[in-house]
Parts: structure tokens; sequence; C-alpha cells
DNA sequence: AAGGTTGCTGAAAACGATTTCAACAAGCGG
DNA sequence: CCGCTTGTTGAAATCGTTTTCAGCAACCTT
């Protein structure tokens, strides 16, 4: 016998499967004696629960998936982490998959969820390709909480559960700052114009630019063309024009350091010919020399909300569950930034 | 009704549950007649079959497990990328769980996994603290891949797998590159000395010395005190001190964040007052002005290798299983190393 | 044409837990 | 002392699948 089943516990304790089962689960309806004897021949068996077969009957996996385009980007391996640091603790387990930002990859990826049974999926659309998948996933039962991208909504009463970080508030204190030192060519380098996160952050760009009477012509807005090369060769074109960005906003690490390496490449100096901004803080804008100002939010709260938010639809407590956590971002201002040349 | 189950299929097809089982499941002994009905009827009806019941029955749960430090980690996120694409295409699911090094966490996870019954782990132990773990794991069938760690040998009929990367080979490299430049007094900077992939590091750092017949005395070991900090205040103690080493080898990358803020700190410049080499290749290392020089190897490929490995066991084709997967090391030379000052 | 082999089929037994239900005992009020 | 409630217990059903086994028909060999 490999290892110890429940009939093994209740033989050993001269019980019924039924009175094991009881006790174990912290029951109700069990008389001190039986529950002493089950734990004691439960220890000395070293019995372990076979959790495939609780599911069967359960139906439910203790299993929540996590979908996310990239899990070796830093900014989403750090939401991950933490967020399975809480799952754990709740005694769920955590299930990854990269989908490359390919809508089919994530549909076979949440199909595949549903057969295994998850309980519950963490996700970030790469597009809104697959809504239907998420509603029908969400109607046979899969608790879903989105990860900071633009929720689905059904109607009032039927929101979907999400951590958003206020990127939007965030882009308007960058950008501020930036038009404050007296830039009016800011560019803004992003891989993505139409969904959240850079959705909101290019309208908090703008915004700024409209409020303070500033030529909108100055908002550049330069989408990247190839994803592959971290923004090296739309940067490079970028800063190669006459009439160049005095400033850039890099929606992101990876473009960060196309910014960088194409700035070094053509010998402009950071911040005495471009001031460089960057929207996500990693090791990269902090040890970088000139160290690289920029927008700073906390993944670990992102994957810790986003955990809580699911686990309370886990235990059912919908009824008073959150439906949004909405986090900060802070400007932590460096070296990278200064007013531009008068020219 | 929810979902569909086999039963529903086999109503409708009007045949047994065998039946639909074994035309389901590429099976012998179905009638060419039988399988295009049970087909039609699968289809119609949206069946996907519960993993759950599947795996009580059959006793293998589809799951790999990955076990390491920190998942947010660059270096583990991208082999776990690597590797949960290669597993998804063989039909597995990969679960995550980070330990922090903590080998109660470790041996936790490890317990939880057997619970769940997953097939197969990867796993880079954090110490050799829970050898008899992976032992009982490994004798209650689960397949086990050690990721770029000491292999536990038992004898030589019953090895570990493991997938290694040649860090021996990488260090004397490095060690005799900046030897050549003419350093006598090199520093390694490393979080820990007892285990793979260190100690390998060390060992190749210290017989280059040994066979140019360099004083030893040079070559400086310096244990990181505080884990947290990156290295850094470890780096400025060392970098203060009046015999400074004229070359610093960063075995991590967190570490090299460490030294490179050390040396801004101190006002040293790089590489005219300190070479740096950076073990682990990095947007850091990369992008940094200067660019660092640094020992590069694929994470992609150790992640990879590590699945196939897997698979091999899962697939049951022991005989001519890999034991072992060495993977080579690159010296990518960029800016960051020069000959020292004379003196 | 008898006997044997093959190939397909469905009934039923697992897999290991949870949960329902009925039986039973004890305690209590009338 | 009877009936009723309350609390504990174990037998049995259930979850959805795979797999064993026996039955049966068809085909082949002698």
């Amino acid at each position: 016998m490999a290892v110890a089943t429940i009939r093994d516990v209740a033989q050993a304790a001269g019980v019924s499967l039924s009175s094991v089962s009881r006790a174990l689960n912290g029951g109700k309806h069990v008389s001190a004696r039986i529950a002493r004897d089950v734990a004691a021949a439960a220890d000395r068996l070293g019995y372990q629960p076979d959790f495939t077969a609780r599911s069967l009957r359960t139906r439910t996996s203790g299993m929540v998936g996590c979908l996310v385009s990239d899990i070796a980007n830093p900014l989403n391996a750090t939401i991950v982490r933490a967020a399975e640091a809480c799952l754990r603790d709740a005694g769920y387990l955590l299930v990854v998959a990269s989908t490359a930002n390919d809508p089919t990859r994530e549909r076979t990826a949440a199909i595949e969820f549903r057969g295994r049974r998850l309980d519950g999926l963490l996700v970030a659309p790469g597009s809104n390709a697959n809504a239907k998948t998420w509603r029908d996933l969400g109607a046979a039962g899969t608790a879903i909480v989105i990860l900071d991208r633009d929720p689905l909504e059904d109607d009032d009463d039927n929101r979907w559960p999400a951590v958003l970080v206020d990127h939007r508030a965030g882009a308007k204190a960058a950008t501020r700052y930036l038009t404050g030192l007296g830039h009016r060519r800011i560019a803004l380098l992003t891989a993505d114009a139409e969904m959240r996160p850079s959705r909101e952050r290019i309208a908090g760009f703008r915004e700024v630019f409209a409020e303070a009477g500033i030529d909108p012509a100055g908002a550049q807005l330069c989408l990247q063309s190839s994803p592959m090369d971290f923004a090296h060769s739309d940067a490079l074109a970028l800063l190669r024009r006459d009439d160049r960005p005095t400033a850039v906003i890099a929606l992101g690490t990876r473009i960060l350091a196309g910014v960088l390496r194409a700035a070094r490449d053509i010998g402009l100096s950071v911040p005495g010919d471009l001031s460089v901004l960057s929207v996500g803080d990693t090791d990269l804008a902090a040890v970088h020399t000139p160290a690289i100002t920029a927008l700073r939010w906390s993944l670990e709260d992102v994957g810790r909300a986003a955990a809580e938010l699911l686990l309370q639809r886990l235990r059912g407590d919908i009824g008073r569950a959150q439906y949004r956590a909405l986090l900060p971002v802070d400007l932590v201002l460096r070296d990278s930034c200064a007013s531009p040349k008068t020219n």
C-alpha cells in the first residue's frame, strides 16, 4: 500500500469512514473519543487526504489559475508571486499559463482550466476578444478577477471584480512634472493604445496638455511597431527627427531599455539633451546612471489585492464583497529629467 | 445540468459509457460507426472530460509542480515560462510555488503537491535540508527534475535527473579574461558559497588563479551579509577598503545592481577605476552605461531541457531517458572591463 | 460443421473522498 | 414509563471517469 487512505485510518481507529471524514473536517457531530482516536490514527499512518477524490465529490479543486501575457515579465512575475503567497496561505494552489497575448492560446488555456475545475481565475486579458469566454467561465461558477485591464461590464448589478491601478492619475502627475519643467514636445512610447493600462495613461497625458492649454501637437504618441526589439528601432527613428521631443515617457520597462539604448547610440545625454521618464519602476530604472525618474506602484499590492478579492468570492461572502480595488501610483523623482535646453 | 458528462454523451449517442470512453480515448476495439456517433454527440453537447474524475481513476493528475526560491526573479521566471510552454504543449498544467529559500516552506509545498497527486516536479532546492523529502516523493512515484542545483546521488544506478549549467567553465572564462587584462585583485560577490551554482563558479574562479600561479590572496570571496539590500552595503564596504579590488564579479543580477550603485555612490568610474563583470545577463547589464560584460546562458534552454527531461520520465521511456543536461555558458564582452590602472 | 479465435460491446467494479439518511442511544418533560 | 428531542454513528449513495470481464457475434481453420 503506497499511501494511506481514509479507509485505513477508519480501520486503524476502529470506526467508520464517515466518522473519520467528519472528525478530520473539523466536524460537528463527533464525540471527543472518536476525534482523538482518529487524529491519532491519521497521524500514525501519515494520512494525507487525496485532493483528487475530494475534488470529485465536492466539485471544488482548491486551485486557482493565473493567465497573463508573459509570466517572465518582472511586472507580472511580481504580481504572481504575491498572489501565490496569499492563495497558498488560504490553501489554494496556483496554476500559471502565459498567453503571449494570443487570444487563441488565452481561450485554450481557459478551457483547459475549466476541464480541471479550477475554482478561480486571475486574468489580465490581452484583448477583449475573449469576453464571451470569461462570461461563460463565470457562469459556470469560476470566480474571476481581472488584473489591471478593462473589466467587462454586464450591467450595474453584475460587475466584474477587478484590481485596477490608477494609471491616469499617475500619467497626469508625470506629465505635469514634465510640462512644469518647461517641456512642450513630449513623446509617449507605448506598445498599445487600445486597452488599459496604456489607454488610461494616454488619456491622463492628454488631459494635462488640454488643461494647461499646451499645443496638443507637442503630445506625440508613438506606437511601437515591432514588439520584439524593445522599442529600440522606434526610439532611434523618433530621436533622429528634427523636431525630436525634449522628453520621452516610456510606457513599460521593456520600452525604457530601448529608449536608453537609442539615446546612447545617438549620443544624446540624459537628462541634458533628453529627459526620460519610465512608467514602471525596476532595477534598471533605479540603478541606471543617471537614475531614471519613474512612476511606481506596488506590484505586491496588486497581487495581494487580487488574491483577496478572489478569496472573498471563493469563500462565498458575495454579500459584502468588493468589486474594485484602485491602487495609487507615485512619481519617484530621480535624475533623468531636467528643463529642456533653450534653442 | 451545468456541464455534460460522459453519461449524457452515451445517452445521446445511444451507446454505453464504456464505449464512449473507449471512443474518446483514441481507443482500439471501437467500431467506426460508434466512433463517429460518439464524436458527433460529444461535439454537439460540448462535452469536456472532467480531469478530476479521470485523475481519481488513473492516478495521474496531468499536472507538474515547480518549486523555486522566488518566481519573481527574472532568471527563475524565464525558466518557468519556457518550461510551462513545453509542458502545456504536452497537455500538462504547471503549478508554481515560491519558497523564499525557507526549507520549511519547501517541505510544506512538496507535501501539498503530493496530496494533489502532481505527476512531476521541477525543483531548485534552496539547500540540501530536504533531501529526504525529495527521495520520498520520488519513491511515491513523482518524477523529479533538479534545476541547476547539486543533485542528490543515491548510487550509480539511481541518479537524479538534473539540468545543469556549466558555471565552472563560465567562471573560468571570465576569470581568465580579467587576469588577462592584468587584474590581480578580483572580488567575487555572492550570496551563497555552499551550493550550486555559486560553488561551481567559485571553484572555477579559484582554479584559474591556481593554474596561472597568481597569489591566491588576490582572490577575494565576499559573502553577502544581508540578502535583502541587493549587496549594496557589502559592496560599499568592499570598495572603500585600501586594498580594494580592481575588478568585481557579481554573482547574480540582484548583486550587480548593488555593486553599480555602490560604485556610483563612491564615485568610482567603470571601467576606469573598477572593472565589473556580471554573472547572468539581463536588461540591466545590457543597457547600463557602460554596458556590462556578462556571463550568459540560455534560461529558455534550461526550462525547455527540464521540461523535456521530465516528460521523458512521465511518458515512461525510462530506458533511454537521459539523466543530465549540461548547458554552456558564454562570455559576452561589453564595455565594463579594462586593464587596471598601474599605481 | 464443430471448435477456436478474434473483435466489439455493455454491465459493473473500481478510484477515495463527502454527504445523506436512517438507526440508535441518551436525556428530558409530562 | 412513554414519547419526543437531541446528538452520535455507520451503511450506502454519490461525484465522473477508466478498466476489467464476460457475453456475443462473426469469421477462420480444420
